[in-house]
DNA sequence: TAAATTATTTAACAGCGTTAAGCAAATGTA
DNA sequence: TACATTTGCTTAACGCTGTTAAATAATTTA
């Protein structure tokens, strides 16, 4: 019977709807938003139906997460074909990968647990300001001779800060990344930023 | 009426008291897992009294986030206080900051919005590992005339990713950060790697 | 001692993820 | 065609969440 068929490919539509249904809620709504009786809403079904398609909630992060993989790797191999020089691939690369994280910054967000806590931080905490407050006068001090602009300054603070916290978080979210080489990457990196500095 | 003293005391005493349950909560259970009801439990109360001391339950997380920044911000000068020169300072403030992230680890995640979804990302995602895989070809050619080490490649790839990875979730977190500096920084930091990868 | 105030709890609401039971429509079998 | 079975879907429920309002217990004031 083609029916069998039919109905095959209605269940994967369903399916597709429910991971099309939640992205859209978190583009609109955000992570914190996303409910499976919101899900199911935006299918016009009931709730349990969806659990006939994932096994539960995480299930769908997962595949949405498998998605966004999909999306970046196929735009970080065609920015990697664009060149032939490997200095070359490695700068458009890395540009398709900020691209990306910004063109699908939901995707993104759950590929790499980057949580948007804004109304948290958005409060006025005077204190969080101190660091970057020390940071910036040792490399104002550093600078001193080439006669620095705020805005280059400011632009070493976010080197330094985007190296360091990138380590953090990345092994915090990953755990299977050797003591060694991180503590490596964050020594050479460090120097690097404050030779880069010098002169 | 002295008592009045003892009885504000006692109030402060609570407050702390909150504050403790919920971070000892986290550091057990993780974030997920903190409520309202459970912090009740810790302070032997029931949960409506956490609305005396804090109006909401992200008031509570802004509140740890804070005693974070004056812990990261004391650790921060201490490290700073130890060096005269400013690349010393740099130095030793960013290996501070490194250390705090995982010696208050709780404490860094709700202040930077780090979200450890560890159950997620364990689950077998073979898609996750092709950015990985084009990026480390293009380094390996990149350093081919030095004869690199498995673990070079691997920690010249961990550097890229921190930088950009960093700056992504530092521009999604706070917003208020200009498009111009960042793109700067991404740029700036992407060519140094590169150039620290030739020499 | 009685009234007023304060401290604390119980009950409830609306929402969450998830599961089990029930119903209704479609399908297979005789 | 009539009955039995399977399928698709919903309703109801459980235990949890943050949060608020009402009720009660304890304490202070008059």
């Amino acid at each position: 019977m083609a029916s069998k068929d039919r109905i095959l490919r209605l269940k994967e539509e369903t399916r597709i709807n429910i991971l099309e249904a939640a992205l859209n809620i978190v583009k609109v709504e955000g992570w914190q938003a996303l409910s499976m009786r919101k899900i199911a809403d935006a299918i016009e079904y009931t709730a349990p139906i969806i659990y006939e398609y994932f096994s539960n909630k995480d299930a769908i992060l997962l595949e949405l997460t498998r998605k966004g993989f999909i999306i970046l790797s196929k735009d970080m191999r065609a920015a990697k074909e664009k060149h032939r020089l490997p200095e070359k691939q490695l700068e458009a690369m890395w540009l398709a990968y900020w691209n990306f994280a910004f063109a699908e910054k939901e995707l993104y967000q759950v590929m790499f647990g980057v949580d948007v806590n804004c109304c948290l931080m958005c409060e006025i905490l005077p204190e969080a300001e101190e660091p970057s407050l020390l940071v910036n006068d040792a490399i104002e001090q550093l600078m001193a001779p080439h006669k620095p602009s705020e805005d280059e300054i400011c632009t070493k603070y976010y080197t330094f800060w985007s190296v360091v916290h990138g380590l953090i978080s990345i092994n915090m979210v990953r755990r299977n990344i050797s003591d060694d080489i991180t503590h490596e990457v964050l020594k050479t990196a460090i120097s690097g930023i404050i030779r880069s500095i010098k002169e």
